[in-house]
DNA sequence: TTTACTGCAAATATTTTGCAATATC
DNA sequence: GATATTGCAAAATATTTGCAGTAAA
């Protein structure tokens, strides 16, 4: 552990705040730090990306450390977990985030942002029998144009060997 | 390997039969009779529960086989595979539920679909820049009524014993 | 007959856990 | 000073891979 950090002052450092003092758990350096890096991805990450950044801010944790903190922020509705395409390791993303549609792309696994008022409004009216809403995400699944070209070109190319070979 | 198996014949089991054509693999039994087992399930299975469904179906097959039979599912677009909550082995469900709004309990785990015909539509119309939709899934993220109210008697007993050690 | 598929076991990948040292309250 | 937290290493869990035998085309 190290001391003497000043901690940044925005909304989620303040909610991490509360939600420490409210579960009566300690506020440590390596939370706010780790805290701090989470937020200045500009969007999904894993865990080694944490740690990664944690090293390169002359701040180096250890792997278990990274583990159980996303879990306290996960748990204080800063991150959000999630493992969309493939067996890697779990994603993370800031919850504020979450109500923006999420583009995905099956062939190159490319995240895009895309914010829709009508929807959003729709969802925030949404409501549910026996059930109490946090949040929600919407997830397109698709192929991105840069994909769809790339496809078509491959294709392109394997007719022309077929037709050479033959 | 066995033989000599019948296919039951529905729109997923011709789906996979193009598929496998398509791409020039084989018609074995163990694919057919797993892709029976996982359009059995009600809702969403994990690959142990299709390997244990497997055995009591009196055919017992390989996890490896399972795991790559599902694979070949996903990639049809018979099946999706998700990872919503925790840590644990991966989920699937059948393509035909994805557009139902899911409604998750983040404190169970339970998943209740719901159809909206009103969010279908808005989504059949809505188009994308720079991107092609195969398929959306909206996930709303809360806690069911059974778990608030369980949560409520918690928090309920948690404050006689405090009052009472005081 | 050719080669894809299955099933086993071993390898890999990801996350959790136990424990000693240490920092927070 | 009491105990939650960190970090290391080992354990646990989930999935993939290599390979020999076998079945589909």
């Amino acid at each position: 552990m190290k001391t003497g950090v000043e901690y940044s002052c925005d909304a989620a450092v303040e909610k991490l705040d509360r939600f420490l003092k409210a579960k009566k758990l300690r506020r440590t350096p390596e939370r706010y730090r780790i805290l701090e890096q989470a937020m200045a991805f500009p969007k999904q990450f894993v865990v080694d990306d944490l740690v990664q950044a944690m090293a390169t801010a002359a701040f180096p944790v250890s792997k278990s450390t990274v583990y159980s903190t996303v879990d306290l922020l996960v748990e204080a509705g800063i991150l959000r977990r999630i493992t969309a395409i493939g067996n890697g390791p779990a994603r993370y993303e800031k919850l504020e985030d979450v109500s923006h549609i999420h583009l995905l792309c099956e062939e190159c696994g490319k995240l895009k942002l895309v914010k829709d008022l009508n929807f959003m409004a729709y969802m925030n009216a949404r409501k549910f029998a026996a059930f109490t809403t946090s949040y929600y995400n919407l997830t397109v699944y698709g192929v991105c144009n840069d994909c769809a070209r790339r496809i078509k070109r491959e294709k392109s190319s394997n007719n022309k060997i077929k037709r050479t070979t033959k």
